[in-house]
DNA sequence: CTCCATACTTACAAAAAGGTGGGTACCTGA
DNA sequence: TCAGGTACCCACCTTTTTGTAAGTATGGAG
């Protein structure tokens, strides 16, 4: 995430959401919020390397709260701030249409 | 665009709007067909190599329909297929979210 | 001591996305 | 001929994003 300066509130939308974990970070903390370890077998596929980037660069954005816990075994939970509430509820039109033409976007050929 | 499956209809969704002019061109469509030049000058700062690259991968994603005309000077003009209008649709919470937290987008700090 | 748990950091590499510069095609008009 | 219009294509380069591998820290249990 690079750009200063938008030419519409879409833009600026799809810029901080961009990427290919953040979304389905967003989503694995929409009920509740989760410790790291959760979240990594949650959202799946994901390495702790990009788990931790991601999660890194969604704190200095504002969407997600992180919060340590000083105990043995450590734990770091992560939950979404309002900023990041305000995100998810935008994103749930856009999930719906994702999943109503999911067969159609897997056909789509690629090289 | 490489993944083949998804894991949600979020991650889907947000694959296929996925890069930095997809959602700008997408919307610079919205409410009538444009040729090309009138798309180039629309969407502003991209480049007619960007462009055309976008307009192909979203012709093969089926967002959008290519009709070319056969005159002189040459003419060839884009319009959302009811697929791409759909996801528009889908995108207006998103682009109004953005729109409402422009400032606070804006002043994300950045490296 | 080692191993386990949790949650990170760092260096480097690979892949993907975006961009620059040069050119093409077709036609018309000066 | 060149210059203008429109809409591309190609080669190559740069930047960004994602990923792999190796390591760290804290503490407790065997």
């Amino acid at each position: 995430m690079k750009k200063r300066s938008y030419n519409c509130g879409l833009d600026a939308a799809v810029d901080v959401v961009g990427g290919k974990w953040k979304a389905l970070i967003l989503w694995a903390l929409h009920h509740e919020p989760l410790r790291f370890g959760e979240l990594r077998r949650t959202v799946s596929g994901i390495s702790e390397k990009m788990l931790i980037q991601q999660l890194r660069e969604m704190e200095t954005y504002g969407l997600v709260h992180r919060e340590v816990y000083h105990q043995v075994p450590p734990k770091v939970e992560y939950s979404l701030t309002e900023f990041g509430q305000s995100l998810n509820t935008a994103l749930i039109p856009l999930g719906d249409w994702g999943e109503r033409h999911m067969e159609t976007i897997e056909a789509i050929p690629r090289d």
